[in-house]
DNA sequence: AATGTTTATCGTAATATTGCAATATAATAA
DNA sequence: TTATTATATTGCAATATTACGATAAACATT
């Protein structure tokens, strides 16, 4: 990013783009993706699934555990990850909530 | 971003993320928020509302209508934004799509 | 035509992100 | 203890993003 004015734009905007950027990559998109079709969350192998070096992989599920969008455990020696079912109800109803706001709305022109 | 290996992808990762992506900037969040408030929808007024520079708000729009998540038409001298209620149901739909999946799988331990 | 208004584009500096090799850390196995 | 395995961290090069001043383009008004 360049020089976001982050002062400028209320908790809840700068926490929702936090939020939102973590998923906005087709690595983490795709790393979500697989987490939803194992059953098992010893997710060592997503280094194997994905095309990207081990360390690669390690930021990008850093920065979606920072977002909340996924957690993780310590499983011996591996870790679980799993998704937080908490951060995509959040994300679902920020959107859900935009659509009934649209209904609301007089004018959407365009 | 650095350098995002695209390939590695399905066009349907590698779509998504370029949508969410769009959103994942407080301004742009902040510029949503705008025009759900606003019941017309001619938006020059969005440079006075968030504290950036005109060419910023424009790059801002731009980025947001490349990803379909507003539209414009020309309306005279200005330019009407709005919402494109359809990109934001695909997005309600994505997350929703993930909470249903979590109900079925058998693990998510963490 | 000349002026003003509104939005877009260009160029560029400052900063952030992405990806990886090398290395570190932590737990397990031999 | 010494490997081995699994994940994290560091450091860095390549690239992308953000923001803005200057300027252009398009339309409206006088």
């Amino acid at each position: 990013m360049g020089i976001t004015k982050a002062a400028h734009y209320s908790a809840e905007q700068n926490e929702l783009a936090g939020i939102i950027k973590a998923l906005g990559h087709p690595a983490r998109i795709a790393i979500v993706d697989y987490l939803l079709t194992v059953d098992s969350c010893i997710c060592g192998d997503i280094v194997n699934e994905l095309h990207l070096a081990q360390p690669t992989i390690s930021q990008h599920l850093k920065e979606l555990k920072n977002a909340g969008i996924i957690k993780g455990t310590i499983e011996g020696n591996a870790i679980c990850y799993c998704i937080n079912e908490t951060a995509i109800e959040g994300l679902k109803n920020y959107f859900n909530g935009i659509l009934k706001k649209l209904e609301n709305k007089k004018f959407n022109c365009c």
